[in-house]
DNA sequence: ACCACACCGCCGTTTACGTCA
DNA sequence: GGTGACGTAAACGGCGGTGTG
């Protein structure tokens, strides 16, 4: 599928993209659990959320991440009440990760043109024998669901041991190929409809916990920046007012000067008491003053180049 | 190379259910 | 106890991407 994701556009020039990496293709398996990971293109002072490190691993039991409140509502409600409105199955081992992890079934094979698909099942739930089977599988309820003729869609929650079984499976793999799905939704005496649609809204469910965390990392960002850019507008308009007054100027301490070695090309926090902190006119030899008042945090033009950081202007300035 | 088809995942929306005031 | 508002899970339809014949 297309690139969907969302991009920011912060205020310092930063440009953060949160593509959100749906690229269904050829991944269609396992490989999968890449999907929904935002990438970041952003170089920034800050650590990232240990979420989306951990993300880039993919090792993540998403559902340690994410504990969803609502969910765990639901359950807890629904064993509470102690209704378990779908049956297991008595003999529910079904070894549905007995295909090969890259699994992928053929797409002529008799399962998939058979069981997957959700036009295929869309269609086939009009016939007589679908009927049947949503009427049994998703459904065992214990009030009667009348004839077969109703015609309305039932939505009954479905039952702890369910949506647990559900969960551990997406916890291994949040897709599931066609043999996978079968066995599962035969496990959860559940239609394989129905397994297919709880894994997607599985998945918006995840993606959309991610996008939260994500938004709540980017503002703690721009929160930063902006305070940085507070405090360097700050230290400009003092290192301005001091050259407009110079005999302060000279009696004053000064606030920390950027330079950067023009050998080695590495900037270096320095400041004194004197008229040195003036910008170099010569190569100054790693101008490591003994008196460093107070180490500039690194920040994300440091490594720039001298003209491009925004305090080096002054040269060109009377 | 192009087309048609099947399949799949994602997205936005609808619908039914459960809870609470 | 009945009811409406609200939140949320289940389900649907559509769309785009991919693979295959």
């Amino acid at each position: 599928m297309g690139e969907k994701g969302s991009s920011l556009e912060l205020g310092l020039g930063l440009s953060l993209s949160l593509g959100c990496g749906g690229n269904n293709s050829s991944n269609n398996n396992n490989n999968n659990n890449n999907h929904n990971q935002p990438s970041f293109k952003m170089n920034l002072m800050h650590k990232p959320s240990p979420q989306l490190v951990q993300n880039h691993n993919q090792k993540t039991p998403w559902n340690e991440m994410f504990q969803y409140p609502a969910e765990r509502n639901q359950d807890t409600r629904s064993f509470l009440r102690g209704i378990d409105v779908n049956r297991l199955p008595a003999s529910s081992t079904v070894d549905y990760n007995c295909e090969d992890e890259n699994g992928v079934s053929s797409p002529n094979s008799t399962i998939s043109s058979s069981i997957s698909g959700k036009r295929s099942e869309r269609e086939a739930n009009n016939g007589d024998e679908n009927d049947a089977e949503r009427a049994s599988c998703s459904r065992g309820s214990d009030d009667e669901d009348g004839g077969g003729g109703d015609t309305s869609r039932k939505k009954l929650r479905l039952s702890k041991e369910q949506s647990m079984l559900l969960e551990e499976t997406f916890k291994e793999h949040n897709t599931l190929n066609p043999k996978q799905k079968q066995a599962l939704a035969k496990q959860l005496n559940l239609s394989p409809r129905q397994v297919e649609v709880w894994f997607q809204n599985r998945r918006a469910r995840t993606k959309l916990k991610q996008t939260e965390v994500d938004c709540e990392y980017l503002k703690r960002c721009c929160e930063n920046l902006t305070e940085e850019n507070r405090r360097l507008q700050k230290e400009v308009q003092e290192l301005r007012a001091l050259k407009l007054s110079p005999q302060l100027y000279m009696h004053m301490n000064p606030p920390t000067t950027l330079t950067m070695c023009p050998s080695c090309e590495r900037v270096n926090v320095s400041s004194s008491s004197s008229s040195s902190m003036v910008a170099p006119t010569g190569p100054t030899r790693h101008p490591q003053g003994p008196n460093v008042q107070r180490p500039i945090p690194i920040n994300p033009w440091a490594t720039l180049p001298i003209h491009h950081r925004p305090l080096d202007a002054p040269a060109s300035r009377s």
